[in-house]
DNA sequence: GAGTGGTCTAGACCACAGC
DNA sequence: CTGTGGTCTAGACCACTCG
């Protein structure tokens, strides 16, 4: 634990941090487990308990950690609750949060074509599972979404054993493949709804949707899962914050 | 700087970070203006370096304040720059950052309607500015959007003195009146053009656009403007990072 | 070289959770 | 009571910027 060559100087605490990424990224602490306590990580490290407190303050400024005060640190989790509020950012005008129920509506293999290879960073013709979802609010039909995963990282989520699938997916990605979804980024159109679009959602063709395309990464930042959902906002808008 | 009772116990950096947040909101330093240095904050202050270089990192995180490493810690100024990278989250969809420029439409003041006077915060009947813009990328006219402002906190806007106004805003509120744009809370929405917005964005009545609807707060939370946008999403996206 | 922020250490004490 | 994270201090040294 020591390098300190000025050409390619690097922080110990990075060091210690990136350790410790890597030691959560690999399983090496599962989510919702507490690691080591500051002073028993100093004294393995070699390095002072301040750095290893900078190097704590730094994983749970990116979520990858919750340090709770008297009881210790802990591997941050995916509830369904943390996948809703981080992730799902649609809320009802009154600012109500709701919360969607799902029908499938069709869950298939097949071989990835190029858009799809492209954002996935898959090699061509790899296999992906696609799954056609229309989700409902207060039991109306709100949102359509095409979810695509390659279907290597995900073996028998479309077995018998997943039918049907849950509401909140991320959580089950990560407590049954080990798959984290660290950080996704979204791009927002409007768009008409096509014919199909119009028919599931009750609108007539044309009829203005907003379209989110996310693109979900894991926490060494490889894409995992590339989800397209085109939503009615009659009564509902995409809520972001600038700061 | 000694305050230690154990009912509304709170850290000594807190109490400094506030200080000198208020003091860098009330304009005690001017934007870009360098702060002292941490030693001599501290011995003013009479705590230590450490409690000082933690309430400016606290500062820094929330973009109050940016730190240079050998040259010292400054004000966050609103360059153009820094308002587009920020606050304007439009990018085409081939990644390129594209910067609109605008033709006034229309700017004059009034009393404020019921939907205004909620969202600014104001007394019925105070008065506002409106500004309506086109916005052209490209030179193609791809955003119309509304802007009002409190007429009181910014006297002389309309005047002849800003016509032409500059294409950001943000750091003219800053620079002229002092005002800082510190965070924005924006709501998307999938909405059809008006006949009047076909018109002047060259599209079929109906057509789906992307609507932005903004409120910008100063660095004390207060609402300082609210501006509405419609968007041409044909070859734009809205890019959000989820982290 | 002088001054600034950035890192690292060591130690003391405080607030909080749980036994 | 013990152990945890959170705060505060004091001091040493490093990397960077500028004159």
């Amino acid at each position: 634990m020591t390098e300190t060559e000025t050409p390619g100087f690097r922080p110990l605490y990075q060091q210690v941090r990136d350790l410790l990424r890597q030691r959560i990224s690999t399983g090496h602490w599962r989510p919702d487990e507490a690691l080591p306590s500051e002073s028993r990580l100093a004294a393995e490290l070699k390095v002072s308990q301040g750095t290893v407190r900078k190097a704590l303050d730094d994983l749970a400024a990116q979520n990858l950690v919750v340090r709770r005060q008297g009881r210790g640190t802990f591997v941050a989790a995916h509830s369904a609750d943390r996948s809703l509020f981080h992730f799902f950012r649609l809320v009802g005008d009154d600012g109500e949060r709701k919360l969607p129920s799902s029908r499938m509506l069709d869950c298939r293999r097949g071989m990835a074509g190029a858009a799809e290879a492209a954002r996935l960073e898959l090699a061509p013709g790899a296999l992906v599972l696609r799954i056609d979802r229309l989700r409902l609010i207060r039991d109306q039909p709100a949102i359509i979404e095409r979810i695509v995963v390659p279907q290597a990282l995900f073996p028998g989520l479309d077995g018998p054993d997943h039918r049907p699938l849950p509401n909140t997916l991320y959580d089950l990605y990560q407590r049954e493949y080990g798959v984290t979804i660290g950080r996704a980024a979204e791009q927002l159109k409007a768009v008409g709804a096509s014919p199909e679009d119009a028919e599931l959602l009750h609108l007539r063709t044309g009829a203005p949707l907003l379209e989110i395309d996310r693109l979900a990464l894991d926490l060494d930042g490889r894409p995992v899962e590339w989800r397209l959902s085109r939503c009615v906002t009659e009564h509902l808008h995409y809520a972001a914050e600038l700061a």
